[in-house]
DNA sequence: CTGTTAGCGCTTTCAT
DNA sequence: ATGAAAGCGCTAACAG
C-alpha cells in the first residue's frame, strides 16, 4: 500500500480511501492511485482490514460429514447460495464422520474468526459446538437438533416423512414391513425410526425386531442386511429404508432373490425411476435445507450487527426450521 | 490476549509464548496462562498472527464449476485431504460454471491472501488466472490445460480414454456410432471428441457429423439428443458419451426407443451396472485428480518457503500431471 | 480534500 | 525467564 502510496505521490491514507471509494477524494487524485494500483498489481489485504475492522472475516464455515455424499454438497450449494447473496464466503470442512476431525476443524474456524458455523454434527457429542456457541460465534445445527446447548437448527420432517411413507406400504397390504436403517444414536435415523412404529402401531400391528436391522451405512453393508431379512422364514414383503445408501443397497439385495418385494426409502436419489420395482420415496430438498441454515446464521449476523457494542442482553431466542418432506412413487 | 495476561499476572509477550509452546517460559508460569486461557475461553487469532507473520493465511482456495457433481464434490475431498495433511485448510468457491463468478472468486481468494489456489476453470479466457498467477499466487488448474500462461496442471487422460472405449465398440462390431458430448470448447470435450475421432479413423471409418451431437448438459437435452440419433434413418448401433449426464440421458433414451443400442460413456456413476444394457464406461478417479492437483500446489508452497527471501531467481517449470482411466463393463 | 496518529491482535527483537 | 517496543497492512478519528 505504502508502495502505491508513493508511486502515486500520496499517502497511504488517500489509498485506502480510494480504494474503498471513499467520495471525498479529489477524482483526479483517486484516477492516480487507481493507475498505480493496476500499475503494481497491487491489491488490498483483506484479512488486515477484517482486523483493523473489527468487523468480523466475511467467512462462515460449514462442517459436514461427507461432502461426497450429494446430499452434503447440495445442501453447501445451498448454504453459499444464500451466504455468498450476503457477501460472505463459505469455508468446508469434511469430518468423514469422525468426531475428533469435526472438533478439530470447529477449533480451527473459530481461531480464524469466521462469523458463524453451519454444522452437521457427526455426534451426540456437541460439547464443541457448545463451546464455540458459548464462545459468541453464532452456531447453525443442520440435520439434527443440538444437543446440550442451545442454537438455531434446520431439520427435515424425519418422523412425519417416515411416518407417511410406511402408511403407504400399509395401504397397498403390506403387513410384514422390513426396516434398514441409520445407527439409532443419530438423531434422524430414532425419528425415522419412530415415525415408522408410529404408522405400524397406527394400524394395528407390532414392530418386530427380527425384520429392523440397524448401523448400516455402506450400500454393500445395507445389500447384506436387506438379503438377511429376505431369507427370513417369513420374509417381509416390503423393505423400508432410511437413506439412500440403505435404499440402494436394498434395492441389490431384492434384485437378487428375485422376489417381489416392495420398496420404500427415505431421500430421493438420481435413476430411482429405472430400477424396475415399485418404489416409494419421502423425498426433501437437502439444497433448501442448506438455505434455511444460511438464511438463520444471516438472520443471527444481522441482529448481532443491529445490536452493535449495546449490551441489549437477551438475544433472539433459537429458530428452529423445519423442511418439509414429499411422497414421490416410481415403478 | 491481554485479558489473559493480565488474570495469569504476566505480560501479553508470555502469553504468546505460551501459546506457541516455547520452551523457555517456566513450566509454573505456563500453567497459569493456560488456566486463565481455559476460564476466558480464549482462542489466539489465527488472521491476526498470521498477517504479523507474514507466513500465509493456510488457507488454500478451490474453485470449481458445480459442486453437486460428485465428480467435483469428490475432487474437493482429494484436495482437502492433502492440503489438509499439511495444515492447510480448503476455501471452496462454486462458479455455477459463470466465468465472472470465477473472476469474483479468484479476486476475493487472492485478496484473502489464500496460500494457492487450485481451479476448475469454466472457459477458455483465464486472464484473471494468468493475473493471480503473475501476482505471486500459485496456481494450479486442475482437468483443463492453462491457457496464456504457465502454471502446473492435472489432467484426465482424456484423449487415450476416448479413443480405448470407442475401440471398444468397433472391435464390438459397430460402425455406425454416435456421439454425445459437451461444448467443443471445454478442453475435456475437444480432447474426448479427437479420441473418438483418432479411433474411428484407425479403424478406417470416418466420423459422420450427422451422429454427433455436442452441447449438452444436462440429461434431459441429452436424451433429446440421443433420441434425435436414433431416429435417424440409418441410427447409429451404439452411442459414445464425454460425460455422466449424457450418459444417463442416453440411457433413457435407448430405453424408450426399444432398440438394442450399446452405450458406452466416460465417467463412472452409481447404479451403472443396473440399467440392463451393454454399458462401457471410461472411468478415472475424480478423488485422485483432487489428490494429485494438492500434491501439486503443495510441491510448489514448499519450493517457495525453501526459496525464502533470497531471489533464487527461476521457479521450477510448470509440472504436468496425468490421471490415467480404466475401462470398465457392465451388462 | 488530504495527512498524521494510533491501534486491531499478534510476534520478533532486543533488553533485563 | 520475562517484558517493552515496534510493526505486519489496514483504517477510524481527528487534524489541517
Amino acid at each position: 500500500m505504502r508502495d502505491v502510496a508513493q508511486r502515486a505521490r500520496v499517502s497511504a491514507m488517500t489509498v485506502s480511501r480510494v480504494l474503498r471509494d471513499d467520495p471525498k477524494v479529489l477524482p483526479a487524485t483517486a484516477d492516480r492511485v487507481r493507475a498505480a494500483a493496476a500499475e503494481l498489481g497491487y491489491r488490498r489485504n483483506e484479512m488486515a482490514r477484517s482486523l483493523r475492522l473489527g468487523s468480523g472475516t466475511g467467512l462462515v464455515g460449514l462442517v459436514v460429514t461427507n461432502l461426497a455424499n450429494p446430499f452434503y454438497s447440495r445442501l453447501a450449494l445451498g448454504v453459499d447460495a444464500v451466504v455468498g447473496g450476503h457477501g460472505l464466503k463459505t469455508v468446508i470442512g469434511n469430518t468423514g464422520h469422525d468426531l475428533d476431525s469435526e472438533r478439530g476443524l470447529v477449533e480451527d474456524l473459530v481461531a480464524r474468526r469466521v462469523d458463524g458455523i453451519i454444522v452437521v454434527p457427526a455426534d451426540d457429542d456437541q460439547r464443541h459446538l457448545a463451546a464455540a456457541a458459548a464462545g459468541g460465534v453464532p452456531v447453525v445445527v443442520a440435520s439434527r437438533p443440538p444437543n446440550g446447548f442451545d442454537a438455531d437448527c434446520v431439520l427435515v420432517d424425519d418422523h412425519g416423512g417416515a411416518r407417511t411413507v410406511t402408511r403407504r406400504l400399509l395401504d397397498a397390504g403390506h403387513r410384514r414391513i422390513g426396516f434398514l436403517g441409520s445407527p439409532p444414536a443419530v438423531y434422524t435415523g430414532a425419528e425415522r425410526l419412530r415415525g415408522f412404529t408410529d404408522a405400524l402401531t397406527e394400524a394395528g400391528i407390532e414392530r418386530e425386531p427380527r425384520y429392523v436391522r440397524l448401523g448400516q451405512q455402506q450400500t454393500a453393508e445395507a445389500t447384506r442386511a436387506a438379503a438377511d431379512l429376505l431369507a427370513l422364514p417369513e420374509p417381509p414383503t416390503a423393505l423400508f429404508c432410511t437413506n439412500n445408501r440403505n435404499t440402494i443397497g436394498a434395492f441389490r439385495a431384492i434384485r437378487a432373490a428375485g422376489a417381489p418385494t416392495a420398496l420404500a426409502g427415505f431421500d430421493d436419489f438420481e435413476l430411482a425411476d429405472v430400477l424396475g420395482l415399485p418404489l416409494t420415496i419421502a423425498a426433501y430438498d437437502s439444497d433448501e435445507l442448506g438455505k434455511e441454515a444460511g438464511r438463520l446464521l444471516v438472520a443471527r449476523l444481522g441482529e448481532r450487527a443491529a445490536a452493535g457494542g449495546g449490551q441489549d442482553g437477551t438475544p433472539a431466542s433459537a429458530r428452529r426450521a423445519v423442511v418439509p418432506t414429499t411422497l414421490v412413487h416410481y415403478g
